[in-house]
DNA sequence: GTGGTCTAGACCACC
DNA sequence: GTGGTCTAGACCACG
């Protein structure tokens, strides 16, 4: 479970930690059960305020996504996974939807846009290549 | 010269119609010599408030790309074509890699993604098609 | 819209905000449409943080009780009032139970809590007589 | 003597173990001389950690209603039964008026208030009833 | 050690 | 002026 956060990514810093934790839970990576990293050890990690991965953290609680076990730290709940898999496909068509609209309004034609986001792909496919092999 | 501004976009309001303007001269709707929609105007039209265009319209000027002309408003540079054709493709790729990135991490395989950015891009050209005949 | 905060009250702060707020709408004291304190208004009148108030405010947010006017405040939901009264009578139950049931543990007849209750009661109409007279 | 906790109760654990303690010896359930629980076995009964038990029964000896029985344990002052009586009617006092001022700030009437808490009354009574007769 | 709350104060985006 | 985000650091309750 690392995180990784890009402060220039529009996106506000929990905002990062709430989907990466969501995308963790729903690809897997963390189950049921399992402990999300402590406040303090996330945010050492993340290089971030401890303040920012507890909000974080609130907010996945209150989704129901975390749970409080006292004194030992957060846990995966069992609804998670089925959870955050639907939120994972709403939270990434969203986004996308929001990017692909600006690209069209652009004035690029259809086959331009086509281009740009095969590009970007493969650009993707090679960095995740990279780090698939390493 | 229409604005769409959707402010729930995670971008800017004031970033949105620098970008927008950009492309409209990067496509040719908005050629050298033309002036802009007056500030008051464009945030009529726009459902926004002037201090927010007057912004956009303020870093356009640093940008080069518009030019005050004395009573009259703000005019497009004779520079701004090639310059926000280059800026165009440098801010989609950048605001796609993003995405794509995110999307990446969240566990995806890339068959899954691409599944995704084809949905995405068929409700696009879709939509695209009904204004197109409008 | 007063807010009355009491540190020792064993609530957290921006909870008892919370509620005071949800009150006020039940109560019609606040209707929809209308603005909440600011936050830093709201921060100074009840001698406490901002960022407590704008926790409390965030979470009203989140359970759709205030929007967010921007550049002009937070203002009530049209669905606060029919939500908010539904609130009150659970929040206010839950605390009644707690107590009661406490004071049941502590050996008293139920006569003797009928009689600690009455006194309360008797006090309580007492002080909102003074103030209501004032 | 039973602890029973609620760890959603507002009340800290260990508070909520000092106000048993108190209720019981006011109630006579605890005399003089006699020993409350091991640290170790009230744990266990409450579900509880036994740092938690310790912290409250280290404050009862802090204000003399315990004292240490060398290799024995934890024995019941003389004192004490005239010390919980007072402090059960203070204790009770308190959290009472802090919940009913709740809830007379809440904008209800005080018809409406009286209703809620016969409600609670009898809930109380019936749940009661149903474990006096098992 | 764990999370939760709160304060203080900075900076940003928007009106 | 508005709210939103973030940092820094203190204190508390609990294990």
């Amino acid at each position: 479970m690392l995180l990784t956060i890009d402060p220039n990514n529009g996106l506000p810093i929990y905002d990062q930690i709430v989907r990466q934790v969501k995308f963790a839970i729903a690809s897997g990576a963390l189950r049921p059960g399992e402990l999300v990293p402590s406040v303090r050890e996330a945010a050492k990690q993340a290089a971030v305020n401890p303040n920012t991965v507890a909000r974080a953290y609130r907010e996945l609680q209150a989704e129901g996504v975390l749970r409080r076990v006292r004194g030992t730290g957060l846990a995966v709940t069992e609804d998670a996974p089925a959870y955050c898999r639907k939120e994972r496909v709403k939270l990434l068509e969203e986004r996308l939807r929001q990017v692909l609209e600006e690209a069209a309004q652009s004035g690029l034609s259809e086959a331009e846009l086509r281009q740009l986001v095969e590009k970007q792909l493969r650009l993707l496919s090679r960095s995740r290549g990279r780090r698939g092999s390493s």
